[in-house]
DNA sequence: GGGCCCGCAGGG
DNA sequence: CCCTGCGGGCCC
């Protein structure tokens, strides 16, 4: 049997006690959830790396056409931005002095760009893109009008537009009366996501020094000193335990969850912190790291369970069953969507019947 | 894939 | 104005 490092096992075990964690908080409910659509063969690996809007100075006009028409899919009315958006030269004099094959990229672009963009149309309404104005204030408790559970985004900078999460790098968003809102996007390896519930851990300790004679030059490093509650998100995030205010919650792409959406940035509704603690964080020198658990809101729409064909992280080779880690895909047509108990309106859950 | 650099919104 | 932070692009 493949021997699991040092890491591994730490990772193992601080799972388990998350999970049991939870469990004692009575967190270990059903989940109601729906399949997300099956990704289309082959095509696109396309992460998030739809995003790249470098068409600076060679304006293709045929873009927003192309785009309905690649995959016969219509654009949600309010997704035709990009245009003129202000932001547009980014990055621009990055590119100046170099030699790009337009024509390919804009292809890629538009390739992935559609696909995303069809299968959010059937599992969820697209959000805002980035490069939008705002237009609702993210420091606010609960949900934002007009966005909607199950929204999606290719982008950090499309939930801030929408008001959903206001950083584009930070995970936590709050305020005096707790966390306005949170992003699940495998920070940390050993924080457990149930769907209905799930931990998380907070932020700092970590020296942003990263490399070379550039101090300070990343956006994240290693854990290198401990946690502590002093730390203003941290405090928040406890806060939120006592206020027990409504948290939006995102996840994205590189959680390594059966929950998280396989490409971009999914909204997926209210939850309130049950429980604040101080635990040892899955590090090399066992750090401290603050950590929560939260838990969703009933009545709200059902989450999506990510249905990724193959490409399974890794390690699920045999052996330690027992241990949890994420469930690897187990079922396969068992689809008990359409049980949501919410009444306003049963949208947002007409997924299914995809296929290739 | 990893390393590095980048800009930005928030909060002190 | 300073600093941070569960991004993202681009290079190798």
């Amino acid at each position: 049997m493949p021997q699991l490092s040092k890491y591994e096992l730490e990772r193992e075990a601080n799972i388990a006690k998350n999970k049991a964690l939870l469990e004692s908080l009575g967190l270990s409910g059903p989940t109601i959830e729906r399949k997300e659509a099956p990704r289309k063969k082959t095509k696109a690996k396309a992460a998030p790396t739809a995003s790249k809007k470098r068409k600076a100075d060679s304006e293709d006009p045929s873009e927003g056409t192309t785009l309905a028409e690649e995959d016969g899919e219509q654009p949600p009315a309010k997704t035709a931005k990009t245009e003129d958006a202000p932001g547009g030269v980014r990055r621009s004099s990055r590119n100046a002095g170099k030699s790009i094959d337009y024509k390919k990229e804009l292809k890629t672009e538009v390739r992935s760009l559609s696909y995303a963009k069809e299968r959010t149309l059937k599992e969820g309404k697209l959000g805002s893109e980035a490069g939008a104005k705002r237009k609702h204030n993210p420091k606010q408790y609960g949900s934002i009008p007009g966005v909607e559970v199950g929204t999606w985004w290719e982008t950090r900078e499309g939930c801030s537009v929408d008001a959903i999460h206001a950083p584009w790098v930070g995970g936590i968003s709050g305020g005096k009366d707790g966390a306005h809102s949170v992003a699940l996007s495998g920070g940390y390896d050993d924080d457990v996501d149930l769907g209905y519930a799930f931990t998380y851990t907070g932020s700092g300790g970590r020296d942003l020094k990263g490399t070379a004679n550039k101090p300070k030059n990343l956006r994240t490093a290693p854990q290198s000193s401990d946690q502590t509650f002093e730390n203003n998100f941290n405090k928040m995030l406890k806060r939120s335990a006592e206020t027990r205010k409504p948290v939006r919650v995102i996840r994205g792409y590189k959680l390594k969850s059966k929950y998280a959406p396989s490409e971009g940035y999914r909204y997926d509704g209210l939850y309130v912190v049950e429980k604040a603690w101080l635990e040892k964080g899955l590090n090399p020198k066992g750090y401290l790291v603050c950590k929560y658990a939260f838990k969703r809101l009933p009545n709200q729409p059902p989450l999506t369970v990510r249905a990724l064909n193959g490409e399974g992280s890794g390690e699920a080779s045999g052996d330690k069953e027992g241990s949890e880690g994420e469930e690897e895909e187990g079922e396969e047509e068992n689809e008990n969507e359409e049980e949501q108990k919410g009444e306003d309106g049963g949208d947002a859950t007409e997924a299914e019947a995809v296929e290739a």
